[in-house]
DNA sequence: AAAACCAGCAACCGCGCACCC
DNA sequence: TGGGTGCGCGGTTGCTGGTTT
């Protein structure tokens, strides 16, 4: 493979970066962009391999990283998305704009892992029904929806940060366990202390959306239409809304880039995730029966109307 | 004051995947 | 189809600065 000689090249040098050397990386790439990593340190004048300069920009030099301490609603999410993708250090970064991989990675190692590690004061007891009781309801969410195994990992652990409240009806609410995943079961102190976490301060649970019976995959028009893909469509483009006594039966599927809806034969619509999106709140999506909204700070789409409490939290 | 120890983190390594020819 | 190449990812190493003995 390519880049496992790239790296054996005598000339290579290997260390810590001087500030001479990102200097020159950041005139490089600045003003020519990236286009190969490869070929980067030849016309930026750099002694070191192509890896060695992305792995540089990525996670030290690019302009938009964020540096300094993690706060603690960053560590709740990584903490949370570890529990559910486990090691999957890219993906979680990617829920925390500005953040490395590589940072997350030495935050977890150095810091959150220890910090589970300890017992926790508070516990689980706060709440009886929380972890068997969970278990048995995401095992019977489960075999009600054989097709969540069917679901990539990320679809599953995109499902654990969903709160789904309905009020009608009430066999449409499932509880979910929300340490299914190899990483995260090491041992129940780990588990109460996540739970713990999670419950206490975002009052968010993880959660399995309610099971379909069909499954339709005709996106509505306006689902990633290019460039912004990332950016919700102007409500105008939706032209269909879901009726609200349909919602319960709704099907989500394909979480990597979008949200899909489908809540018929012939109706379903997708929505781009909000990575990155840090400008708008509440961009409203829906009609007359329910409305969809995200609420980008908090990292939620919500389907909510005024006269009723459905909301999904991601 | 100096040696030993430790924690944090930047950087490297190796693997797997995607793409191209 | 298979080999070569580039990139991204997760695991690991090792340097550095702070703390303890």
């Amino acid at each position: 493979m390519g880049q496992h000689t790239c790296c054996n090249q005598q000339k290579v040098k290997r260390g810590l970066w001087s500030p001479e050397e990102d200097e020159k990386l950041i005139r490089y790439i600045t003003t020519h962009g990236y286009g190969s990593w490869s070929e980067v340190p030849e016309k930026a004048g750099l002694q070191r391999c192509g890896k060695s300069c992305r792995l540089r920009w990525i996670n030290y030099l690019r302009p938009d990283i964020r540096r300094g301490r993690f706060t603690l609603d960053e560590e709740k999410l990584i903490i949370t998305l570890h529990e559910a993708v486990g090691n999957r250090w890219a993906h979680i970064a990617s829920h925390l704009p500005g953040r490395t991989d590589n940072e997350i990675k030495n935050y977890w190692n150095s810091w959150i892992k220890k910090k589970l590690r300890k017992p926790s004061p508070i516990a689980t007891s706060k709440n009886p029904s929380t972890h068997s009781e969970q278990t048995s309801q995401f095992a019977y969410s489960l075999s009600n929806n054989p097709n969540i195994l069917n679901q990539d990992l990320n679809a599953n652990a995109t499902h654990q940060f969903h709160n789904i409240q309905f009020t009608t009806p009430p066999d449409s609410l499932f509880m979910f366990e929300t340490n299914f995943t190899k990483e995260s079961t090491e041992n129940q102190s780990n588990l109460d202390q996540t739970n713990q976490f999670f419950q206490e301060t975002t009052q968010c649970y993880s959660g399995i959306w309610s099971v379909n019976q069909q499954h339709c995959s005709q996106p509505i028009p306006f689902s990633n239409n290019g460039e912004n893909s990332n950016y919700l469509p102007p409500l105008e483009s939706m032209e269909n809304v879901v009726p609200l006594e349909l919602l319960h039966s709704c099907n989500i599927s394909n979480f990597e880039e979008h949200v899909t809806l489908d809540w018929s034969q012939q109706n379903s619509a997708s929505f781009p995730l909000w990575d990155q999106l840090q400008q708008t709140d509440d961009q409203v999506l829906g009609g007359e029966e329910f409305v969809l909204h995200q609420d980008l700070s908090m990292g939620m789409l919500i389907p909510n109307s005024s006269s009723n409490e459905h909301h999904l939290e991601l």
